[in-house]
DNA sequence: GGCCATGTAAACACAG
DNA sequence: CCTGTGTTTACATGGC
């Protein structure tokens, strides 16, 4: 009791909390913008949060193995280091980096490059064309990765066969044919890995969208496309290729066993022993001296244990699955058929490679985000947040970054009501919130096509709406409307409307006098908004006729949709099988994976039927919501064809019909955001 | 490329 | 004269 009124929600429900919230709320407006501003909402948001889960996903598996790879590494060098007896302070600069911060690494996806955060979020609509132009892509990749790796493999072949011919003939030569063969092995290894990295991206972005859930059919298909730099399946894979034809002949001394990627990946039948692998096997090299005390101990618990590489009885050496009868005999095997030369040498180059690319684009990512969080930051301070938005909050899943990230990171400066969308400092390339937002007029809304659309996604998200600064996805006209007609008496003054658009929408908290104008200005051109003159004054009213009239038009979206809608409509009752056999279609995929997990999107997702159905219902049975006479879309109904003697001239009698019920809002796109730089508003 | 819907800006008229 | 309301025009953009 006490401390209700000590704490008071109204005290809090100021600045401060909003400054507490901000992290989730920001990315939740973020999002929410994005969904506002396209036609698509639902589905956008499902990519976009999809790409977000995934990315998180991702973005652990890989930050493993980036810290496999990096102790791997860091061990080499060590050792390396050791061998020559330098002590130089890169080693000491190495470690911090080694250990990424969890909570960095958390929020850095570095999986995604700024292009793929681009196209995903681009196109996170696509037609079943575009989708088989991707897997024709996909397809074509893994072809020609195979033909690659074929054609590796008989390089190696013929490689080897020059090897041992010479090493019959003369012994001294090789060295320099092994460097040769090593420099080869690199290109085509490099060769390799890209093409695999291609594929890895090419992969990753399908994925993102959506439109390929890992499945098991698919047999090259990494299982862990993570990110396109992690490849560790590739990886592992090379040295399979690379190894495998040099173990056969080469019984040098092997060293870097902590290139032993296949454990920590998919390894054959390995059990999984991971990260552990990759230290032990210092030991058994034989070259890089160190080894030192540390072997010896290793050795002994190789033998008491299994080793890393050994199990099953076969060398799990990448590539060699030789048999070994005891753990002996696999130590001699792995000491003569797996020591240090110039292969491993080449082969520990590229990883070095790999990792250092994969830390060169951790930081970049990582930066980048650092850039969008405080760039989100900055513009989640301005509009008053408030803490949970009924729907939208819950969206935990879509925040975990950002309110991960918030807490301390960002300070909040809940100044400035109108603050500027801060035109940000940050590279063009990726989705900046600028880029989400600001983007000038919006031009494509969907909602006013419908009227079930509007009063349930208002109402679904009503909280949101007021909350967060994010333009409504509706035209003027149709929020016109849905103002009037929420009202008491189906009227209001024009000063009545503004309030309504005040009290409803953050958004329109600011720029006061552009979308006044706008407001009066869709007043008068519209037919549907008929002034009526009171007692008091004037006041407003919507023509549901004239209203219903101007929609027909305008069919964006989904061409399967739309046909699905078709037909469906012929026969009237399989409509919502049809409805959701479309959805599926289109692109169910996304957001039913999305929807798992992310009550944001499950909102999302139902209130795109709403929207379907309501165009549904619009087109078939006039069971609306709150508009009473429907005549024009009962005109379009094939069996009342005419109810309207209205508009003779926008007979668009069954066209319109089709038309409106294909209005697919949810697949349409536009993402233009509205928030001018200038806002020097006027409140 | 034309048409249409929409958004934005602005000029103007008019009443209070 | 100022302000709010209403009308109208012009232009830009995007979808069809």
């Amino acid at each position: 009791m006490m401390q209700e009124s000590g704490t008071e929600t109204k005290s809090n429900g100021s600045a401060i909390q909003n400054g507490a919230s901000g992290g989730n709320h920001l990315l939740e407006c973020s999002l929410r913008e994005v969904r506002s501003n396209g036609e698509t909402p639902s589905v956008e948001i499902g990519a976009a949060d999809l790409a977000h889960l995934q990315q998180q996903q991702a973005l652990q598996v890989a930050r493993q193995l980036l810290l496999q790879q990096q102790q791997q590494q860091q061990q080499q060098q060590q050792q390396q280091q050791q061998v020559s007896g330098l002590k130089s302070p890169k080693r000491n600069d190495k470690q911090p980096a080694l250990q990424v911060p969890v909570s960095v690494a958390m929020m850095t996806p570095q999986v995604i490059t700024p292009q793929q955060m681009q196209q995903i979020l681009q196109q996170q609509v696509l037609t079943p064309q575009q989708l088989q132009v991707l897997l024709q892509q996909q397809q074509a990749l893994m072809l020609q990765q195979q033909q690659l790796q074929e054609f590796y493999k008989k390089q190696q072949e013929q490689l080897q066969l020059q090897l041992l011919q010479q090493q019959h003939a003369g012994k001294q030569p090789k060295e320099p044919q092994q460097q040769q063969v090593a420099t080869q092995q690199l290109a085509f290894q490099q060769q390799l890995l890209q093409m695999q990295q291609l594929q890895q991206q090419h992969l990753l972005s399908l994925q993102r969208q959506g439109l390929l859930t890992i499945q098991p059919g698919q047999p090259t298909l990494p299982l862990q496309p993570l990110a396109q730099g992690m490849i560790p399946t590739e990886l592992q894979q090379l040295w399979k290729e690379v190894t495998s034809s040099h173990t056969a002949e080469e019984a040098a001394s092997n060293n870097h066993s902590s290139l032993d990627l296949s454990t920590t990946c998919v390894s054959s039948s390995a059990p999984s022993k991971t990260s552990l692998i990759i230290n032990p096997h210092a030991s058994t090299n034989g070259q890089l001296s160190v080894h030192t005390p540390k072997r010896e101990s290793l050795s002994h618990e190789e033998h008491s244990h299994s080793h890393p590489l050994y199990g099953h009885g076969v060398c799990k050496w990448p590539g060699c699955e030789a048999v070994c009868e005891d753990f002996q005999s696999f130590l001699k095997h792995l000491n003569s058929e797996h020591a240090l030369d110039d292969r491993s040498t080449a082969q520990c180059r590229v990883q070095m490679q790999v990792v250092q690319q994969l830390e060169l684009q951790l930081a970049k990512d990582k930066e980048r985000l650092q850039a969008m969080m405080t760039h989100l930051h900055v513009k989640s301070t301005e509009p008053k947040a408030t803490p949970q938005p009924l729907n939208l909050v819950s969206s935990v899943t879509l925040s975990k970054t950002a309110s991960e990230a918030s807490p301390q990171s960002l300070p909040h400066t809940p100044t400035t009501p109108t603050a500027p969308i801060t035109p940000v400092t940050q590279g063009p390339s990726v989705i900046t919130t600028t880029s989400m937002h600001n983007v000038g007029p919006i031009r494509r809304r969907y909602s006013d096509k419908y009227n079930v659309p509007i009063s349930s996604d208002i109402a679904q998200n009503q909280e949101f709406y007021k909350n967060a600064e994010v333009r409504p996805p509706f035209t003027y006209a149709s929020l016109i409307r849905q103002a009037i007609l929420e009202s008491p008496e189906k009227q209001l003054t024009l000063n009545e409307i503004y309030n309504w658009f005040t009290r409803m929408f953050a958004y329109f908290r600011r720029n006061a006098a552009t979308w006044k104008n706008a407001v009066r200005h869709n007043l008068s051109l519209h037919k549907c908004f008929v002034r009526v003159e009171n007692v008091k004054g004037a006041v407003w009213t919507v023509d549901e006729l004239e209203f219903q009239k101007r929609r027909p038009q305008k069919i964006s979206g989904n061409p399967s949709l739309i046909k699905n809608i078709q037909t469906s409509h012929t026969y009237c009752t399989p409509l919502n099988a049809a409805l959701q056999a479309s959805m599926a279609e289109n692109s169910i995929p996304l957001y039913t994976t999305a929807s798992m997990g992310n009550p944001t999107l499950g909102n999302l997702a139902s209130a795109m039927r709403e929207e379907l159905n309501g165009a549904m219902e619009h087109t078939n049975s006039n069971g609306s919501d709150s508009s009473p006479g429907r005549s024009p879309m009962q005109a379009m109904h094939p069996v009342h064809v005419k109810e309207e003697p209205l508009d003779p001239d926008e007979n668009e009698g069954p066209l319109s019909l089709v038309t409106t019920a294909n209005h697919s809002p949810d697949f349409d796109h536009d993402r233009d955001y509205e928030d001018e730089p200038v806002n020097e508003d006027i409140e």
